[in-house]
DNA sequence: TTATAAAAAGACAACGTTGTTTATTTGAGC
DNA sequence: GCTCAAATAAACAACGTTGTCTTTTTATAA
């Protein structure tokens, strides 16, 4: 490989003079300068950031941990927010997939220490706490759509009440107002707060809680938890008859589409149907198509990156915000 | 930083003699490679790897640019295959991701190059030809899900024809036989492949080609688009009368299944529905799960990778075969 | 015990760059 | 043309490792 001295030697110049060039100093000769540039342009030279790296003692780079315990493809714009980001400053996002199985996180936090990482990232798949060893505190690290109890890392997670609350509040602004929402598990937090989100909207909006049913489903790849899934959601229509159902996740609704479907209502006629998370294209291929809650993935990896790159060292704590993605499913 | 001096000075020994703990170098005495071990252990001691990087004259660097021109989220398989088998061996994969307005093949080429990659996997995110620019042959490339006209480079793609041939023959065992195939535009590499791999699966089965129609049908996100599939699968059913239909890719085969749903047929008892690409949940969503061929792509991500670490030189032309995934669609 | 070879540990240079100090060149003012 | 300061360039050390060579220690055989 050509070498910063190879430069130096076919340009006639002493070696820290290309160096000079490469970091913009602006104490090089015009003369020289361009006599620099035509012989890094020749020799096809590139510094080596390895050594660059050494010398500086800068390591330039990130980390990114992905927490991928459930396989959400989506998930994806979380690391292209940080990603972006990344590449516009000139800097190395290290993006390492953690699961139970295969890699730990000690592995991975051990592999951006050696890589003298000057942050990391942890992004969890699915909205939850996590508990992180004792290492991280030696770097500064931010959490993203997760949190710790302890309250002793920054974080940003979805705001999920909000969202409830603005979906919930544009049905019934639509004249939808006996609602079933088929909410994830409540085990876990976006359930929890979601429920407070389309209640404060009935609230709001002073209608009746009567007119709104929440219940939990079972989220499962496995066949047999689907059928559960739509003997519920057909059941509620024949008990409860609601003029609308809001669904825990994309995949719940297409489930209810079918369900609907099969009892010979129409979507976005005979009933209302909304969502959370526009997941990949699910939202666009159901017809009608599904108006859904967007979860602000690209949004919440770019404040990650962000607060790093910052240097900030509060302990923020902030939501971001859901888009509604209107289609026509109400 | 704690370095390997600290180390060093620590245990009470030649730094050198760190170094040679930290390589596994066999010419230690037990007794000092335990005391090197403590101190490493109680300074909590890591390598850095830039220096190592520098000293090595290797950077232990493996490019993976995803040329992301479709916004296909289940083709994270590929880098994950790669990635897997880089963390095996304590390689780093350095994933890009370049697309028309963003960043381009130059810029991320580059960028590996700064690195020192000693090799680079460039992945499509459709299988297609692609056209490097030619700083790619400085450095040991291969082709992940597409490959170049000229024959210049190792590449490893799907095996359409083999999938088509695999998936309609398996429809005509079951007793399928009159089966329309709304295949992907021909101007895609894919269709044109599959095309011929059906009406091999209907010579081979000595079956009449009159009982199978192929037809190309558009694909677009845009919701227009998706009606247009719609009524030419409704007006097809109609028309030819199938008694299966193989679709292109999955979002085509929901589609038939509201289309199918909504002409009061039943999808695997009245009429069979067959695709391509195992899409992330999408295929088990469906009611009943719809079977279809799986995309090797980590299949793919692996080969590539270690094709690399084999540091091959011959210009394979490779090709994966997908999985048939057997649900209830027919 | 001694000679000798083998094993182990150490010393020192090197990797490709940047930071710092020192030397040279340039240009302004007389 | 000369002086002197400012601008520019060069020299050299340093970053944290590993490669190579040299020295010291240990083990073995006479």
């Amino acid at each position: 490989m050509v070498t910063i001295k190879d430069v130096a030697a076919h340009a006639g110049v002493a070696f820290k003079t290309v160096s000079r060039v490469i970091n913009n100093d602006p104490t090089v000769k015009p003369k020289n300068r361009e006599k620099v540039l035509k012989a890094i342009e020749e020799l096809g030279y590139r510094p080596n950031r390895a050594a660059q790296m050494t010398r500086r003692k800068k390591s330039g780079v990130v980390g990114f941990i992905a927490d991928e315990l459930l396989r959400v493809p989506y998930t994806f714009d979380l690391i292209k927010g940080a990603q972006d980001l990344a590449w516009k400053h000139n800097k190395e996002l290290m993006v390492l997939n953690v699961n139970v199985d295969k890699y730990s996180v000690e592995g991975a936090v051990n592999h951006l220490f050696e890589h003298r990482a000057e942050g990391i990232i942890y992004a969890a798949m699915y909205h939850r706490e996590v508990q992180l060893p004792s290492h991280f505190s030696e770097v500064p690290t931010v959490l993203a759509n997760c949190y710790d109890s302890d309250g002793h890392y920054p974080s940003i997670v979805p705001d999920e009440q909000e969202a409830a609350r603005q979906i919930t509040a544009s049905m019934l602004s639509k004249g939808y107002n006996r609602i079933a929402f088929l909410n994830l598990n409540e085990n876990i937090i976006a359930a929890r707060l979601r429920k407070k989100g389309a209640e404060q909207a009935f609230a709001d909006a002073k209608q009746s809680p009567d007119n709104l049913i929440i219940e939990s489903v079972i989220i499962n790849d496995e066949d047999g938890e689907h059928s559960v899934t739509r003997n519920r959601a057909a059941e509620l229509i024949n008990s409860f008859k609601p003029d609308a159902i809001l669904c825990g996740q994309d995949p719940i609704a297409v489930e209810v589409y079918f369900v609907v479907q099969a009892l010979g209502l129409q979507v976005g006629k005979d009933i209302g149907i909304g969502s959370f998370d526009d997941w990949d294209i699910i939202p666009s291929l159901v017809q009608p198509g599904l108006t859904t809650m967007a979860l602000p993935h690209y949004e919440m990896g770019q404040w990650a990156f962000n607060y790093l790159l910052e240097e900030r060292t509060d302990k923020a704590k902030e939501t971001a915000q859901f888009t509604l993605v209107s289609r026509q499913s109400f």
